[in-house]
DNA sequence: ACTATCTTGACAACCGATTGCCATTTACTG
DNA sequence: CAGTAAATGGCAATCGGTTGTCAAGATAGT
């Protein structure tokens, strides 16, 4: 570790100018051989307690760390895990990636951060490569079609998040269980017209938001209409505005607050305002819900336990022995938050 | 490559079930060494065309990947690249680390994201693990000391992002320059009381920014008093609104647009307007800075490219070969972006 | 045709750690 | 005290490549 002191760096190692100890360095300043000075490290109990002193003291004498590669060659474990996430710079992956990060670290594990660019074949050559460099992987919100998905997770230990797959691990967010919330929070204030505007067309968690949704209508008897796929960035957001607007909605339900947020600032230009015009319903409470014009009313989950949840998961699939039964589902549980974007329905 | 065509999974790679191919099986396959296997991938020219090309198809047939963990051992280099930022759910470092990850995937090197959780120690020891997992490594706004970043830039190639430190490569995004701008901006509203809410001690981004506006001030013959410090997070904006208001100033100007973006939510809780009251300028035009309420006055810089300059500068010191003239400071340009958060002063 | 030069490819050491196997030492039992 | 079992630690192979060395073969020059 570098010295963090002022004037001091440095200080307390001092072959950090030399280049990294080895075990061979420890094995001839002990005088045991370099396998002895790796049991004393791996399986203490292995080796003579004396002898195993000496051999912890020279480590941190010759201030020795493992070389990861060469762990990772010999014992093929590498010690990484990888994260794919369709897009770095949707603020809904922030919170996972602090999870799994927090998570993979506390467990002594690298994470290897891909954006895949909401692209099947990224998604799926990063997986091949990841083969060999990781131990295992998570896959958040997949593009890849479900066989794909199956075979890559067939060739390595994999968890998803809000995707699932026969025989692979998940992560479910379970927004769809608020849909109904949400949908008789509107119709409490009079919507009667309601419209869904969905993400893209290979995201599952659309399809399962949709899903919910429209089942929820039906029980209540009011009409829900889909509109159509939309990438679920803020740009995106004008044309489903349009999109909405020109459908005689009273009320939206997004999504994702990517999308609704540029719904937002969509009507706003067009001089239409939220909510007296026009609810508008998000899903995920990213980064920005809470502050943006009018605030969103949108559908929350602990994200970021999410991501840590998902790292256990994978974990438990790396160290069977470890017991800690292996669930392979993991539903986080949802809830409405309320805020400026919903209101009475316009009397027209 | 996983096969992406629905029905037909796999179909390009018939090895993919069993264990990813190595040098000795296309040795064998072609009767020769593995070293010539080696030769023929690594240094074409260094093999008879005919082995070569025989080789080659071979590799391709049995869908070779070189294995990275080894390709490291034997080579010493990783092919990996560290990225150290503060707080990943800090949205500044979204658009950098996406630009850092697409140059570093373009080039053909891993990106190591770290989170450093805004901590000395936890840099320093990430920096330390990364010497012997990484060929280099980029440290965005780093919160350690000169001395301690220099011994650590001296064990590995290494570009900064917003710190300047002797000897080694920065890529600096010029906030300061855009002061002037700024206070400009401000005073040609009438301010002629202003604060600076500044950021975290250890910043250094924060404290240029400070002596370009106090600078700027002084030409001016203005006065600005500087608040704080303040953490880097939207929480921090309540305690930051407090102590504007308790200061009396007319206009802040505020270390970055997460502190100002709570600032805002705070003013309005005490029911004091933006900019009627107080007028709020931002740093860095993060994500949410144009659709917050009222939108955000801020400072732009094309911090996607930042990171791809960052990655390009320490790619032409890892392989000096390339040419490329070896800068060694890189300057983003900064704008200053008028929005609905400054205003006119208040009519005493 | 013969030698000088270059090209080509095989062999083996090495990177740093892990691990199976075996020899030595130590401890314990009858 | 002999005999056996257990504890201990060293040797060497191995992971998958890279690279230096060197010999054999090809080509060219005279």
């Amino acid at each position: 570790m570098f010295a963090v002191q002022r004037g001091t760096p440095m200080a307390t190692q001092p072959m950090a100018t030399g280049r990294p100890a080895t075990i061979h360095d420890i094995a001839a300043l002990c005088g045991v051989a370099a396998s002895t000075v790796s049991r004393a490290l791996a399986n203490p109990e292995r080796v003579n307690i004396r002898t195993r002193e000496r051999i912890q003291a020279a480590a941190v004498e010759l201030n020795y760390t493992p070389n990861s590669q060469a762990k990772a060659l010999s014992s093929g474990k590498t010690g990484a895990v990888g994260v794919l996430v369709p897009d770095i710079t949707n603020p809904f992956y922030f919170d996972l990636i602090r999870g799994t990060q927090l998570q993979l670290k506390a467990a002594g594990y690298t994470q290897l951060l891909v954006d895949t660019e909401e692209s099947d074949e990224v998604e799926a050559s990063t997986l091949e490569q990841l083969r060999k460099s990781a131990d295992g992987v998570i896959v958040a919100a997949s593009r890849l079609n479900d066989d794909s998905l199956a075979a890559a997770a067939a060739l390595m230990p994999m968890v998803t998040v809000n995707r699932d797959v026969d025989g692979v691990p998940a992560v479910i967010i379970d927004t769809p269980s608020a849909m109904p919330q949400a949908l008789d929070h509107l119709i409490s204030w009079g919507h009667t017209s309601v419209a869904y505007v969905s993400g893209p067309a290979v995201s599952q968690s659309s399809a399962r938001r949709w899903d919910a949704l429209s089942a929820a209508a039906e029980e209540r008897g009011v009409e829900v209409r889909r509109l159509g796929p939309f990438a679920p960035k803020t740009q995106s957001g004008a044309a489903a505005a349009d999109a909405a607007v020109h459908s005689g909605v009273t009320a939206c339900i997004v999504f994702n607050d990517l999308i609704a947020i540029g719904m937002l600032q969509r009507l706003r230009e067009r001089g239409l305002r939220v909510p007296e015009d026009m609810s508008i319903v998000g899903c995920d409470d990213i980064f920005g819900a809470d502050f943006c014009n009018p605030p969103l009313t949108t559908m929350s989950s602990p994200i970021e336990q999410a991501g840590r949840v998902a790292v256990s998961m994978l974990l438990a699939q790396l160290n069977p022995l470890a017991g800690g039964g292996n669930r392979n589902r993991s539903v986080m549980p949802t809830h409405l938050t309320v805020r400026g974007s919903t209101g009475p329905v316009p009397s027209t």
